[in-house]
DNA sequence: AACGCTGGGACCCTTTGGTAG
DNA sequence: GCTACCAAAGGGTCCCAGCGT
C-alpha cells in the first residue's frame, strides 16, 4: 500500500488540511515553521508521494501537456523533437503525456486517450484528427488548422532557396521523394518552371511509414528503374531518413553521392551532419529550437487563453552540407554494391 | 468544461451507475439492451471521455505501465525501444507513461515523478536509482538488481561470438569505445587473452552523453591521437551512434571502413542495416523483439505479482554485415575528408 | 477585536456492492 | 430474477470555521 497524505496525517497526528498546505509550499505565513519542517522530514522518510490522479481531480488543472506525434520507431526527428519536448516541459514544472501512432486510425484513438487525461495543452503535428474545439489549448506544427494556434512553415522561401542552390549547382532535373505532408510537393512544382528546373515525383501520401529510411529505400529504387530513361540528377527527400535510405540505395546501384546524384533531406536529424556524406538538409528554425517555439507558444496560451489566435511562420533554412555537387551525366562510376 | 459522466446520466435521466456499467462493457445481464445502447449512442454524440484520474482514484489500478528511460533524443536505441513498447502496451490495454534523463540526477526525480502515478509497473534500465522495495513489479533489461526481475545479457557469450568473428578475420589489436554500461568493458578485457588479441580503450564511464555519434566522433579523435604508435585495426562500439560517429571520424582522417578499419556496434537500431557500410553490430535477442520480452515479463508479474523473481539471460547475436574486414596496415588509402 | 495557526468537511468524478421495485 | 438506483469510497485541495492569545 502506498503512502497517502491522509496515513502521513494520522501519523503525525495532524490533520490532512496542514499537511497538505505544508506539502504544496503554501505554507507561507500559514504554518509554524518548525512544524512545518517536521511534516516535511516525516514525508521525506515514509517516502511520500502525492497520488497525481487525486490532485488533479480536485484542483481542475492537470499540469498534463499532451504531446500526439507519429511513432517514435518510425521517424527520428519525431523521436528528436519528443525528447527536447520532455525536457521543456518539465523545466516548467508541467508533465509530459506521449500517444504516438502508425496508422491514421490509431491516431483518433491516441487523441481520445491523451485528451482522457484532462490535459492542459496539446503539442501535434496533426491537428485534423482533433474533434470539434476541445476547452484546452492547441498547437499545431506543420498543418494548419483555422481552430488552432500554429507554427506554419513558409514551403516557398525554403524551396525557392532550395531551387537557387540547386540551380547555382546545374540541376535542372529533379525528383521529389517521400510523404506530402503539409502538401508541401504542390509548392515546389509550382516553383520549378520558375527555375527552369523539370520535377518528377515518386509515390506520395500522408502515411508515415513514407518518412522511414527503408521506404527511402523502396522509393529510390523505384524511381531509378521508373525514370531510367531521363534519370534527375538531384533527389528531394522529405525527410532525412529519406534520404539516408535514397543514399544507400544509390550506392548498392553503383551511384555515388554526391557525384553522381545530390541528395537533400529535410528536417536536420542529428544524425545528418555526421552522415557520410554529411547531409544537405533543411533545418527548421534557424535560430531558436523547434521544441523551444513549441513549448513557449503553448505556455503563453495556457497562462492567457484569451489571446487570439496566433500563427507563426518559421524560417526555415537550408544546412548546406556535403551531400551536393553539379550534377554530371549517368555513367556508372563505381561498381554497384549489390545488384 | 468537459463532459462528464454525472452530467451525461443527468443529460438521459438515469444514474450515473447505470451509465458507468455500460461504457464499462460490465452491462452483461445488468443494463438493458436498448437502454445500454442509448447510453452508448448519447456518450458517442457528447463526445464524452471519462476523466482518467477519477476512474484510477476509485478503482485501485491505474493501468499504466512506467517507463524509464535515457533521453530519447540522444540515443536512437531507446527512442525505438520507447516506441515498441509504447505499441504493445496500448495493445494490453494498458497506457505507457515516459520518464526520460540525461543526467543522473534527473534519473531520481524522474522516477519519483513516475511513481506519483500509481503505476502498475516498471520498465527501465537502470534499477539502482529505485528507492526501497516498491509495490509495483519492476522489470530491468541490462542492468541486474537482486530486487527485480531481470532480463540481462550475457556479455561473455557475446564477446566470444565477436572475438571469434574478428580473430577469424586476422584481427589480433582491438579498441572499445563508449561507455560502460552493465560493466561488460571488464568482460571483454578479460576474454580477449584468450583469444591472444590486445584490447584498449577509451573514455568509459556511465554517463549517456557517451552514447551519441558526437561522442563516437570525439572519442575515436581521441584514440586516433593517443594510440597512433600502435593503432588498433577494429573498433568495438557501445551503441551502433558511436559506432556511426566513428566511421565518420576514420573518413575525415582518411581512413575507411571496413578497408582499413573495422567497426562493430552495438543495438542493430533500424539505421544500422542501411548504413553505408551496412553496420555489422550486436543484436539484443534473436528472436522475440526485446520490447516484446520485456513488456511479456511485466504482465506477467502484474497478472501474478506471487510468482518469484525472474532474472532471463537474452542471447544476443551477432549482425555481420559490411563493416568488418581482415585488418591491413595503417597507409593511407584515401585522402582525408576534413583535416 | 484581531490576528495567527490548525482542523473540519465539502468537493472533484468514477466505480461498485448492496438494495429496492 | 431482472433492472436500475443509492451511497460510500478513493486521496487530495481549499474555503471557512474555530481556537488561543
Amino acid at each position: 500500500m502506498a503512502m497517502t497524505m491522509m496515513k502521513l496525517a494520522e501519523n503525525l497526528g495532524l490533520s490532512v488540511a496542514t499537511v497538505s498546505r505544508v506539502l504544496n509550499g503554501c505554507d507561507k505565513k500559514r504554518v509554524r515553521p518548525e512544524l512545518a519542517a517536521r511534516i516535511r522530514e516525516e514525508a521525506r522518510k515514509a517516502g511520500f508521494q502525492p497520488d497525481r490522479a487525486a490532485g488533479q481531480l480536485r484542483r481542475r488543472r492537470s499540469n498534463l501537456i499532451g504531446i500526439l506525434l507519429p511513432s517514435l520507431s518510425i521517424v527520428n526527428f519525431y523521436s528528436e523533437l519528443a525528447g527536447e519536448l520532455h525536457e521543456l516541459i518539465l523545466k516548467r514544472g508541467y508533465f509530459p503525456v506521449f500517444a504516438f501512432w502508425i496508422q491514421m486510425e490509431e491516431a483518433v484513438k491516441a487523441y481520445r486517450n491523451i485528451v482522457s487525461w484532462r490535459i492542459d495543452g496539446l503539442i501535434t503535428v496533426q491537428p485534423d484528427i482533433i474533434e470539434g474545439k476541445p476547452e484546452f489549448p492547441v498547437v499545431s506544427y506543420y498543418n494548419e488548422d483555422p481552430r488552432f494556434d500554429c507554427l506554419v512553415t513558409d514551403s516557398e522561401q525554403i524551396f525557392r532557396e532550395l531551387l537557387e542552390y540547386l540551380t547555382s549547382l546545374g540541376h535542372r532535373n529533379i525528383v521529389w521523394i517521400g510523404c506530402n505532408f503539409d502538401g508541401r510537393l504542390p509548392c515546389l512544382m509550382r516553383l520549378c518552371p520558375e527555375y527552369s528546373v523539370k520535377i518528377k515525383y515518386m509515390d506520395c501520401d500522408n502515411s508515415i511509414g513514407l518518412l522511414s529510411s527503408s521506404a527511402g529505400y523502396c522509393l529510390t529504387e523505384k524511381m531509378l528503374k521508373e525514370f531510367s530513361a531521363d534519370l534527375p540528377t538531384a533527389i528531394v527527400a522529405s525527410s532525412d531518413d529519406i534520404a539516408f535510405g535514397a543514399i544507400r540505395c544509390l550506392a548498392d546501384h553503383g551511384y555515388r553521392c554526391p557525384e553522381d546524384f545530390s541528395v537533400i533531406g529535410s528536417d536536420d536529424v542529428k544524425q545528418a551532419e555526421l552522415y557520410i556524406p554529411a547531409l544537405t538538409t533543411i533545418k527548421h528554425s534557424d535560430k531558436t529550437s523547434l521544441a523551444e517555439l513549441l513549448t513557449d507558444q503553448i505556455f503563453k496560451k495556457i497562462e492567457k487563453p484569451d489571446l487570439p489566435r496566433d500563427r507563426v511562420v518559421i524560417k526555415r533554412s537550408l544546412a548546406v552540407r556535403d551531400s551536393c555537387a553539379p550534377p554530371r551525366s549517368h555513367e556508372l562510376t563505381s561498381i554497384p554494391r549489390r545488384q
